[in-house]
DNA sequence: TCGACACTTTACGTTTACGTAAAGGACAGC
DNA sequence: GCTGTCCTTTACGTAAACGTAAAGTGTCGA
């Protein structure tokens, strides 16, 4: 019952990003794979990890951002105060997200409206034109 | 009838950046005030540019990115094919900021998921802890 | 045993997006 | 006339996120 485990190759070519990234995150403390020998081995955790820092990324989150919010999913088992801070930090993230969702729905919608003033312009010129 | 202008401190002021941030976007052709003597006048057109500009980065898009999004609202009168080019870069920023969307809903749920986990611990020690 | 290939570490290089310091012009109030 | 505030340009500095080159280890197949 060997549980899965990946090589850096593995998930570099499975998520299209170059092993020097891959490391870069682990020296950022982002990634903390095990060791067989000095090579590294990736286990599923570390596979599901590296995709919430991917996708960190495309929301335009830094590292030392996407770090804390890996943070988050680890909820910690700590004392009520502890978990209070903790719940306070994932509402601030939050509407620090809901604010860049509405900035997203704002952008889409305006190209929305630029792509409908092209299309009118194309028929227009379409029949009117000689 | 003097139309509403800014200096580059009113905008600096109005949008929390530093004089030198808008500069940069100038040097970077992303604004183009006109000057009264060798200072920059910004007028409304400007200012929302800016506004634009601090949209886009807080969604995560390179200045470069920002620039090509911008162009996109100046919405060309020009030729058929270049109408129809300009569609489609439109629609393959859309498929960009869908994606990026998505991302954001999941990041979200996700969120709102370890918080009521949370929740429960924090009700769990209210009530059974000594 | 010899490549070939995947992996390793170390370390300097690069781009982006500004920060910051230096040095100065223009005007307002005292 | 001096001080202060706001603006200007030039130019070097910097943090983040890797790229890339150098030099070496480990293992597999022919």
């Amino acid at each position: 019952m060997t549980v899965h485990t990946y090589s850096i190759g593995d998930l570099s070519r499975d998520f299209d990003v170059t092993p020097r990234t891959i490391r870069f995150y682990e020296d950022r403390g982002l990634l903390a794979p095990e060791r067989r020998g000095q090579n590294r081995v990736y286990s599923p955790r570390d596979r599901t990890r590296l995709k919430l820092i991917l996708r960190g990324k495309r929301l335009g989150f830094s590292i030392l951002e996407i770090g804390e919010i890996l943070d988050l999913y680890d909820a910690p088992d700590g004392e009520q105060s502890q978990l209070e801070f903790f719940i306070a930090k994932i509402r601030a993230r939050r509407e620090n997200l809901q604010r860049q969702a509405y900035d997203l729905q704002e952008v889409l919608s305006e190209l929305d409206e630029v792509e409908r003033r092209c299309q009118q312009q194309l028929s227009r010129s379409a029949n009117g034109a000689s």
